[in-house]
DNA sequence: GTCTATATAACGATAGAC
DNA sequence: GTCTATCGTTATATAGAC
């Protein structure tokens, strides 16, 4: 990588932070250029305009969160499907909890701003496809438990995985600890069938 | 109510809806002003700021939410605890979908601008404990069903609820119905003792 | 590829007439 | 209480030197 990729490549990963946390609107290209040491229109040198830089951020993160929803596919495959259940929860909400990027998601991924909303409900939905297939793959394998039908369990399991999120963004993190595992024993008990 | 008043009353409206759409940086004064015909200097009449706006937005907001929480108390008193649930996380999302107060609780109660993330985390606090005292009461209503533990009962409605109103926000209403029920099947199944 | 200088527009907010 | 006029600031974006 030389030293034009490094600085397009700064410029992508503090516009991802600054824009996750302060919004759209409220982040400047010389908030961007001052946090990697540059000048505002040198920003211009690698992207056309704020937009541009917008929409290059989230492919930055779609490709980048995919990538993490298959490798739980390949991580995963050892255990019973209650514990592969339970840790992909855990493992998505802690790739959130973690990156800079699950911030980005959760940011606008959830409540897109109108100018992105296309672009936005794409990738959600898209990320979606990708963790219907991982579950559809650990349900099939299992085949000790009687579960009640997939959608339900699909969706349902999505549902969960934004309320917790909303947690781990909102309280300290004990509290979301104690919660996600609340939900978990009702989402567990709920899709089996005893 | 006296013109100044209606035109104060206008402004919380228009500033409401505005700031729900567009967001809190992306909504000048001038676009409220000019969605009641009026210039932006005369805003000022009635708020001393922007920030000060937007508080008072938030403060009505809180205030009928709360007032509608507190009301389904009232109105579902009749039937079995599992209607009286399914009822609830239906109403909730109903004033959600209906209200433009519901979308500014979403848009704002959810991933809140850095500047007022107190202010509005309190506000979600706030009807987080309306909405736990309702769940409550209905549940201690009931002696023909076994429950899991109430705390774990509220913790995963309020996480679902906040699933079920991003399935609202962002699909199609049948597909948002779709989802709300098979979710609501998994949560029923869940919560009770067979 | 980065800089300085600048164009152009929009913002929040204030002053003062009516 | 609403207006016009305006201040001071900041934004995105461009031009052109190096």
């Amino acid at each position: 990588m030389n030293k034009g990729e490094k600085t397009k490549q700064k410029i992508l990963d503090n516009a991802l932070v600054l824009f996750s946390t302060k919004g759209y609107e409220a982040t400047s290209l010389k908030d961007i250029a001052s946090s990697i040491e540059i000048k505002a229109p040198s920003i211009y040198a690698h992207f056309s305009s704020k937009e541009v830089l917008f929409e290059k951020v989230t492919e930055y993160v779609k490709t980048d969160y995919i990538e993490f929803i298959r490798k739980q596919a390949v991580d995963l495959h050892l255990f019973s499907s209650k514990e592969m259940l339970y840790e992909l929860l855990v493992e998505l909400n802690k790739y959130f909890y973690n990156t800079d990027l699950g911030l980005f998601i959760k940011k606008f991924g959830f409540v897109p701003p109108e100018k992105f909303k296309v672009l936005l409900n794409n990738m959600y939905a898209e990320t979606e496809r990708e963790i219907e297939k991982l579950l559809y793959t650990i349900l099939e394998g299992d085949s000790k438990e009687r579960f009640v039908d997939k959608q339900s369990i699909v969706t349902s399991f999505l549902c969960i995985l934004d309320g917790t999120l909303f947690y781990l963004m909102n309280f300290p993190y004990e509290e979301y600890e104690r919660r996600l595992n609340r939900t978990w024993e009702v989402f567990w008990n709920g899709i089996v069938i005893k």
